[in-house]
DNA sequence: TCAGCATATATCAACCCGATATATGTAATT
DNA sequence: AATTACATATATCGGGTTGATATATGCTGA
């Protein structure tokens, strides 16, 4: 999905400027399944104001630069009707922890330990920050992400604590049951 | 991790070429958690062979072009040891898919249930690919990528058959119980 | 007092994706 | 027999994106 229509996506929850914007994609619901940085935020805010989908209000502050304030069109609405009706493209996800614990055996245990312990702290605090959100209020769609994405944290913690110590364990003993052969380099 | 890393992992399993390198992470153990194309890897394997890191051996084909076979060095194999003990950043995920079901309620049903049976294809089919995997010869840290991504995609799967009924008759239902307000436009 | 953080916009080099070009063999379909 | 589609194999490039940085100011806690 192109910045513009998540900026689309963003402003038909409310008006915002670009800097509320980044923060929805760094703290709101949005920061779980989709990022975008001021260096595209900004130039994409611009193209959506020349083509009509958005309105730009200019709002002096005092003692702060002037807050550009955005807001959807007639126009930017139907942009992002359409713009989710076309088939959703894969997803996309880069995981450097899974990088790293995939080649375990070439770290110290303890590093791998912390590593473990890292990702567990990470999988408690999302999942409180969720805990706090009032699902009664928000519409069936956003309800249906905020379920599936806790089950996706929950059941990620609830199998790293189960597994981790006897996973360490068995680092501890030089794998002599895994011998590593060209038969199973690239296996799914 | 930047692309000349993920490619001294794929080669870390066994001696490849840039396309055997893209398949590792179209079809591969990788394809779950990493990505690269073309024009970042045949960039990466020639700036990893000016540096060192790896060998790069011209393979005359017949009726083919050259393939060029790179090999880890010794050189290499630390520069990845030495990339795998950095902290990981922070995952990157990009779901259209819950950017969609998110705006649920800008979609006709049928799209929506669309949207939903997809992606339950889309589980099971993943499922039983990895299903086919045998565990038994590959490394710890492999096995413990291995349980937690199978983890990750049956709870999703779970949940999406438990609930796609009752959120879709919840949909046919006009939301009289979810007033939409400024106060939770940007939950978490 | 002073570092650090928050607000607010903007730019830019480095990097990366997706599409495309090139060349050929094999398999399936018509 | 002809054609289409797919697989092997490398390479380039426009355009989009990231992450860092610059600029300017106020607030807050050590």
């Amino acid at each position: 999905m192109d910045v513009r229509t998540l900026c689309l996506g963003v402003l038909y929850q409310g008006e915002a400027s670009g800097y509320e914007i980044k923060k929805a994609f760094e703290e709101g619901a949005f920061s779980h399944f989709q990022d975008a940085s001021f260096g595209s935020i900004y130039p994409a805010l611009g193209r959506l104001s020349s083509e009509g989908l958005v309105d730009c209000t200019q709002m002096a502050q005092e003692k702060r630069p002037d807050k550009k304030v955005y807001k959807l069109t007639d126009k930017g609405n139907d942009a992002l009707i359409t713009s989710i009706l076309v088939p959703p493209s894969p997803d996309k996800y880069a995981s450097d922890f899974f990088f790293v614990l995939y080649f375990a055996e070439l770290l110290p245990i303890p590093q791998v330990a912390l590593l473990l312990d890292q990702r567990i702290t990470f999988y408690k605090n999302t999942i409180e920050r969720m805990s706090e959100c009032d699902l009664s209020t928000i519409p069936e769609g956003r309800q249906l992400c905020h379920g599936l994405g806790m089950t996706v944290y929950q059941s990620s913690l609830d199998y790293l604590e189960k597994h981790k110590d006897s996973f360490l364990n068995k680092l501890k003993i030089p794998s002599q049951n895994t011998p590593f052969t060209n038969s199973n380099r690239h296996a799914s």
